[in-house]
DNA sequence: GGCCAATAACTTGTACGCAATTCAATATCT
DNA sequence: AGATATTGAATTGCGTACAAGTTATTGGCC
């Protein structure tokens, strides 16, 4: 038998943990809610060759097309030792090209191939079934983006002020 | 100059993208407010020698010690293949040991230092600056992380029902 | 007891995230 | 122009996540 060294410390006892329950519980919901929204998706994406981090890039680049690393970087969130190496598979996979700005030589205009064109239609059934994996109504998903995102530049402007 | 070759296709025209729009944002929002967090905790936790997902560990084995990897696992929503490095680096780094059960050898009970047990304290103090980070009220704490458990919930059980 | 399926953890290989460093190209200053 | 600082990507190293496969132990079955 393993005993557990404090048995009166269970899982719904709050007020015995002041702090160290409340925001463990949302950072942590997000955590994992964001993790399993990534296994949802991928068993729809894998049929097109994609992980969930390439299919956002391409959310992206469907919207604006040929942006540079950085701007591409900004949109998502990531910087470039992340993106170049995801960008380089989708690049071998044929789903965009990287070239080298002819106005200034820094940058690497990322730009989509024909076929990653061709795959937005696709796209739309993988977020219209992920939707409904959801169980959430089209209010809820809207608000609750909506203070996610809020939430998120709260953190984006502490961290920016040290 | 890099000319973007679909001008009209702007962030914000919801209307030409139906579908394609409004669920990203609500993955995307996740995910990317998730890393956030992450990078929001890293400063705070840097000093302490853990990382995000070590003191998420952590949380659990203080309020439930002695648990099995698979137990943690369950709480956790993570995998043996996950968890079995990460505690390794844990147990390395004086933070918990790694017995076989004796009632059943193929179970591993993961148990904290005494170590880890003094550092509790600590981590309320990185619980309440990141709560401020958050900018929001302690009501909104409690709503946003229940609906994001919900949110997971749903996804868990659509996921096992195939 | 001996066979066999199930279980728990570990291992392997791939793909992120990210800090820190490096490198090339551009901008700035004098 | 020439030295210096800055910028944009790429690289390196570490720590997750996770699928797939392996190993050791257990529980059932005969």
């Amino acid at each position: 038998m393993s005993s557990p060294r404090s048995p009166n410390t269970r899982p719904n006892m709050r007020s015995a943990n002041p702090g160290l329950q409340l925001d463990g519980q949302l950072c942590f919901a997000l955590y994992s809610t964001s993790l399993a929204l990534t296994r949802q998706y991928k068993p729809l994406l894998e049929p097109l060759g994609l992980t969930y981090p390439q299919y956002l890039a391409l959310l992206v680049l469907w919207e604006r097309d040929a942006l540079s690393v950085s701007e591409l970087g900004q949109r998502l969130f990531l910087d470039s030792g992340t993106l170049t190496p995801l960008l380089k598979r989708m690049e071998a996979a044929g789903w965009l090209t990287r070239t080298r700005a002819v106005d200034d030589e820094r940058r690497v205009i990322v730009a989509l191939t024909p076929a990653a064109q061709a795959l937005r239609k696709q796209a739309q059934t993988v977020s219209r079934q992920l939707a409904k994996s959801t169980g959430c109504s089209a209010d809820e998903l809207v608000d609750l983006t909506r203070r996610v995102q809020q939430l998120r530049s709260h953190l984006q402007a502490d961290a920016s002020a040290h």
